[in-house]
DNA sequence: CCCTAAACGAGACGGTACGTCCGGTCTTAAT
DNA sequence: ATTAAGACCGGACGTACCGTCTCGTTTAGGG
């Protein structure tokens, strides 16, 4: 569904290029994959000159990373039930719901890749990444402050287990990222809870 | 360094010239990354032509997979201490040091995305995987047989978090793969203990 | 060189502006050839924003084109020796001399090239060559009213020989302009006293 | 009318797809002027991969270039009627007559404006002009020989003078190529016998 | 001992996508 | 209303690879 026309905003950026540019990104991943997404049918999707993509981002990689930033910031929202596990609970299950999505498990893979060679694309993964664990981080701190869990808890690798194996199940297993939510959040509770 | 020229060995496949091509490929990814790595410099460096590529594999990202696999297969071997903490210490830091050298990582990612599109490579890659979770799952279950771990611990979901954390930081965070395998083993080993 | 920001005039053309275009191509053109010159070059070498050369011209070419123009306005006069071949020679030494400045060269080329494709400029073009072919018309005719050349003497074809062999020394061979004037003149005289 | 495909030749050069980029070139230049062939056009109307023509020539002008060549191999023949006025007759008129045809005129044009900025292709189409050249010198001089004009007679400036008015009309008249081989043999004549 | 069939190195081929460059249009904010 | 600035759409360019095809050569092994 290539967009119309739009006008242009003369010498400021046209935001309504840049958005026409990361929603046609974001369609055109979950149409066709990261294969299928290449930089002309991008411009034509979004109804955009090619070189209108190259004037902002610095690659198709870039655009499609910067799609799934967008599209992730209002994603999941940290709970605050009052107990370790249901507060795991609820948070997993929003996270591996949103990489359930096949166009979110396919915007993840792209820009794992692509992070992989471009340290401009690593940097901003980084970021995001690193929300998350923030994200992840204090909400498990608040169960230390509750004296739900020991001091000597290694949080930071609990939280590596948590995105570790949601990153393992995005690659591997998409089809249980459905399903193992509920079980890995009274896994890592139960471990928290036993550090000795 | 390419290979020097090799006779070939009539009407049956040259063995000499496959062994070239695999190591081609490792030396060339360890040294260029997934995306140096073309069938021309593979076969240049391999000192071979293009179609026997072709005939032998059905892609660039086989031969990739190929290579890791056969890379892999004097991989790790399963430690048997007689304690579960020390089995998985053992076991998962032969684990993270394989995949901390850049060739293994860089070869184990490919192979991962290559995966993503091509089925029968996700068959070939599923099938490496599942020969490492299976020799992970059997170390564990021999400390439940020894009653060090109650029955309901959740041994896939473990093994799970221990590849995941594996992969999390294989993509991401591959400086602490040199770190993390003692911690890891010794949460796990919380973790199974503590099963409710 | 880079004109320097001048005070623009409000409403009214900025015939200051105008210049600087004019000139920013004629150095432009000598200094980078016809392929050289762009409209980004013209007009950051002319310190003008590039609308402002599409307000007042079509094209590039059209710039170009004008600026040969105006800069063979004050071009060859006409000499007046009393004698066929002294006039021939003086004539033709000047437009020779002239077109092998290297600027003046190239402008000439790409206006001929120019003028194939844009009925416009071929107008325009037109009207400059007509100009120089009278000049030379009237200073041949000036012979013949004093008896110098027959009646049947083919003008108008010396006319093109003359300026043939200008464009095709222009095109395919600079270095000969400086020398070709004066046997020219020398073989259009015998040619047209010849006459039958 | 993109050609049908064809089989091609191995680890050899493919005449077939060298003759049909050769002939694309040259109706293509007929039918939409110099400008609107594209080496996607090209490709395509040849039924060729665009890699092939860049592995063979080094540009779009180099194709046209050399189509032009081959296309006039053939064309002019050097006429020995025994008398110089018929012989530039009919040489001249062979010459126009072939220049008048659009595609050849056209294919002129381009050839001579990319030679201005590409020394290999200077080289090329020099050659070019060179045989042309040398086979109206020849001409003239069996003239010379016969003792038909005098030693004097100054035959390259005439024969600058022969190619001049060809190429003055293949820019700016193309109408009159028609009609002004004859009257320039007669007048090129007269001026040869004339010579002091 | 020769003859055939397969595998080999080499490299041209038809294609697809890339990222750059430029032409000509349009809009803004300043003069 | 004109200017400098510069973003915009469109489209050609030349490069890099992919996977296929063909060539001429080499070798093993069956007749």
């Amino acid at each position: 569904m290539p967009t119309p026309r739009r006008p242009h905003t003369g010498s400021r950026r046209n935001e309504e290029a840049r958005a026409a540019i990361l929603s046609a990104a974001t369609e055109l991943l979950a149409e066709h994959g990261a294969t299928g997404v290449t930089i002309d049918r991008l411009a034509a999707h979004a109804g955009v000159g090619r070189q209108t993509i190259y004037r902002w981002w610095s690659s198709k990689d870039a655009v499609l990373l910067d799609a799934l930033i967008h599209s992730a910031e209002h994603a999941v929202a940290v709970p605050d039930t009052g107990a370790l596990r249901s507060d795991l609970e609820q948070f997993l299950r929003a996270t591996f719901e949103a990489a359930a999505l096949e166009r979110n498990r396919r915007a993840l893979i792209t820009a794992a890749v692509a992070a992989q060679d471009d340290p401009n694309l690593a940097e901003a993964l980084d970021a995001f990444l690193a929300q998350r664990r923030t994200a992840l981080t204090a909400l498990i701190e608040r169960a230390h402050a509750r004296g739900e869990i020991p001091a000597t808890a290694p949080i930071p690798l609990a939280v590596d287990q948590a995105f570790g194996v949601l990153w393992y199940q995005i690659l591997f297993r998409p089809n249980a990222l459905h399903t193992t939510a509920t079980d890995l959040a009274a896994a890592l509770t139960t471990q928290l809870r036993a550090a000795p």
